[in-house]
DNA sequence: GGGCTGACCTACT
DNA sequence: CAGTAGGCCAGCC
């Protein structure tokens, strides 16, 4: 019987299965990410077409190629908030780099209605950048 | 298979 | 606004 019909197999790469599909498709939203923008993990993840898969999407990102230049930075959660500690050095550095590309952080948080994927909209509607 | 852990989310108090 | 509860699902024992 094929009971493993659809498991992921591990060793053998030219089998995709949905996940590694979804993955690549993560990469390609998140690369498309306009700088000064954020998007958060639901949405990046019904961008890749998993609506309820929020929270794999920054598994998805750890798997990216090393040479891969993903703007991995410019996803939160939907808070706003930069989801990893504090006193991380990850932390930090993701926040250095959105503060580099004009984000504004306010009470530790960004206004998402400015800088997320309503934000983004209105840049490109009515040309007037959120910074 | 079972249990636990996440760079999460929504709904509800 | 803060806190909680339940849901989510791949990966790793």
């Amino acid at each position: 019987m094929f009971t493993g019909v659809n498991k992921r197999a591990k060793n053998l790469p030219n089998i995709t299965s949905d996940f590694d599909r979804f993955v690549k498709k993560v990469w390609q939203v998140v690369q498309g990410i306009p700088r000064g923008h954020v998007l958060t993990y639901g949405e990046v993840a019904r961008l890749a077409g998993m609506s309820r898969a929020a929270r794999r999407v920054s598994q998805a990102m750890r798997r990216a190629p090393k040479g891969m230049t993903l703007p991995w930075h410019r996803v939160v959660n939907a808070q706003g908030k930069i989801s990893l500690p504090e006193d991380s050095s990850g932390f930090r550095r993701q926040k250095e780099l959105l503060e580099n590309e004009g984000i504004v952080f306010l009470n530790g948080k960004i206004d998402l209605d400015r800088f997320g994927y309503q934000g983004a909209l209105d840049h490109l509607l009515w040309g007037e950048p959120p910074w």
